[in-house]
This record gives C-alpha cells, structure tokens and sequence, in this order.
DNA sequence: CGAGCGCTTGATTGAGTTCAAAAATCGTGG
DNA sequence: CCACGATTTTTGAACTCAATCAAGCGCTCG
C-alpha cells in the first residue's frame, strides 16, 4: 500500500533511519463515511493522506450553503494550507465521503525529512505554500462569493494594485464585465 | 534591490560560490509597458521575478476576450506553472503593465540550489508544483467558461471521481446549484 | 414500509452580459 | 502646455444564464 512518504522521499537518498523516525510521526486510522477530520475555525495543524477512500474539503457560506474546495481520492493529500500557513482559524472542514484508510501528519513530517527549512532551501518551498494559499482563498472567493463581494475581498487584500490598473482590469481578474464592476461599484458607493 | 536569490535561499546555509554560479545563470531585463515576454502556445520554459514594475499573465479565450490570471508587482513572480510542469503549449500571455526591470530564470535555478530534486527532496516539491497547476486550471476556468464548459471538463479530469459523488457534490464543486446543473446534463445529453 | 434524500422539471426572479452611446480620463504630438 | 484622439468609465435597455422556490418522482436504507 502507497504511503504518503513515498510520496515526499523520491528515490532513495533519505537515510533509512531518518524515514522511520518520520514514519513514527504518521498516524493511520480508519474513518467512516461522515466522519468529520477538520472543522471550521479549529487551527489546521495537520494533513491527510489518503490511502484508500473518498476525502472533501468544503466551506460553508454565510447561507448555510456547502461548497466543495477539494475532493481527494487515493493518493491525494487534504488540508487546509491557507490555515497552516497563516497560522489562522481554518475556513475548511474536511469530511469523509466513503469509508477510507488515511495517514495524519503534520508540518514535521516535511521538516524531519529536510523538504522544508532543513538547509536553506526553505524560503522556496514557503513561497510555493504561500502561492497555493492565495490561489485556494481565490477559488473559494470564485465558488462561493457574488461579484460585489469578491471586488470588496480584492480592494482588501491588494490595495496597492487596485491604485495602478484600471477597472477593465480588475474586472477581468475578478471574472466579471468592465460594464458590471463600474454598476456594483456605483451601488456599494452610494450605500456609505 | 531584492533578487529571486534572496527568495529563494533562506538564511545562509548555501555556499557563496553556489549561490553566485546561480546568480550567473539569471538574467536582469528592463522591459516597457506593453511588451509581451510569453504568448499563448509557446512552450514556457522560463519565469520573471519582478524587482520593479508590473506584470500580470492572463488567457484570451475563444470570444477573444481577455482573462487576467494574475498580477505581479514588486517581489512576485510570474510564470506558467501548469505549463512548465507538464510540458505542454502555454495558455496563459505574460506582459509588462508598467515599466519594470525583472529578472528572468528557468528551473536550473532551482536544481542548483538544492530546492528541486537535489538529493530526494524533489517529490515533495513536484507535488506543490502539481497542486499549483491544477488550481491554475481551475481558475482558469471559473473566471472565463460557462457552467456548462466547466461540467465537460470536470468530466474529463475527474472520470474517477465522477462515478462515487451525487450530482449535488459536483455542482457544489462547479460553483452551481444542482438544479442548474440537472439541466444542464440535461441539455447536453439531449445534443448527443 | 415509510421517511428522507437525490434528481428532475417548471415558473419566477435576479445577477450579470451584451450592445450601444455618452461622459470622463489619459497620453501623445504638435 | 494644449488639443485631439483613443481608451476607460458610466449609464441605459434588452436579454440570458443561473438562482430560487416549489412540486413530484424514484430510490434506498433504517
């Protein structure tokens, strides 16, 4: 049966006595379909590999709505890394869809094996984290969000870009007409 | 002026002469506004590191309209991950929106620092690296397809998963309601 | 066997698009 | 530095795609 660290470990390389001091640190266990891993606002401190089964990652709106962000079947990997990386509530809940057989581990499972801050090489891997969480907040803002919201989201978060292009492009980036943004701009004016 | 270098590298830990052999290998540019540095369909082999300026990568679709993927100011980077990874024709167009001065690098840079598949600790990476082009794609689609282009293509990437979700899992995925989508299968079965 | 869930279908509503045209802003050459 | 042309932004009307609300059918699993 795969594990996830043969997944991390490429070929050969990583001294055996240090894969079985990582392989401690891994948890299996069993879930049944329901079951729920991670729940939202709980801190996201760890991961899931999946083994055997069916795992989801959703958010649920303010609406009571569910919008699924992830499914993960055998060999993928489940987490909130918006959560981890930010070190913030996490916004996912993570559940079973079927029976499955997965593997929990955390942060110290890519340390222990010197993928990240080993040697240097950690600064690297930090901007491809902080790159998958920003593109995860945008398919959920995407998914889960009407355009007026999704402006207001981008206005907060980058400030100093809405200053240098021009709405066209902004609406473009939002998935929106230039003709929409500039009449729900109107609007959210005229409500302050 | 900030390079990649320092991105890259965390704190110490890299060889001096290492660091400027990879140094060598990077390419400092100074680009107008307006100048396209990647167009669709060309293979994407390298990656721009803005010190000053604005860039941003965006897709045209087949109305022709413009879709922007993303925007990089000062100390982001730029480049078609999905189609560096796998290899394939590029989607996306990268161009200047201001002036800006970059730095233009290929993977080599990676490899010889260690990040990438120095000595085992490359899977772990290709897997980021894998995960960042499939939420590419997936943003991608949610900002320039209709409901119904983004069901065919959750079809063909997910045949697997298609068969063990409801009906309701996968709108919730899509970013639709069931409804929407019962009719829309219902649509496009009937124009088969 | 019944209750609930999933899927479909229909009627209505609403958010956002398209098309068109006017007003405002920007950039460039004279 | 001004003026002109081009682009961007705004506004309006008609339309379209998808959301909402509601009802009905079929299935399963408890």
């Amino acid at each position: 049966m795969k594990s996830i660290l043969d997944n991390i470990i490429g070929h050969g390389k990583v001294p055996d006595d240090i894969i079985e001091k990582a392989r401690s640190t891994i948890q299996v266990k069993q879930v049944a379909k329901g079951e729920i891993l991670l729940r939202e606002n709980e801190k996201a401190t760890r991961s899931f590999y999946v083994r055997k089964g069916l795992l989801r990652s959703y958010i649920i709106d303010n609406k009571g709505k569910e919008h699924i962000f992830s499914f993960a079947p055998e060999d993928w990997i489940v987490s909130d890394i918006a959560s981890q990386m930010q070190n913030t509530p996490s916004r996912l809940f993570i559940d079973a869809l079927e029976d499955s057989e997965i593997e929990v581990f955390d942060r110290s499972v890519f340390e222990e094996l010197g993928v990240v801050s080993a040697n240097g090489s950690s600064a690297g891997v930090q901007r491809l984290l902080r790159r998958i969480s920003v593109l995860q907040d945008r398919i959920i803002m995407l998914i889960s969000a009407p355009a007026i919201e999704r402006y207001q989201e981008f206005e907060n978060t980058y400030p100093d870009i809405i200053q240098r292009v021009t709405q066209k492009m902004i609406a473009s980036y939002l998935g929106i007409t230039p003709e929409a943004l500039s009449k729900i701009r109107g609007e959210y004016a005229r409500k302050k």
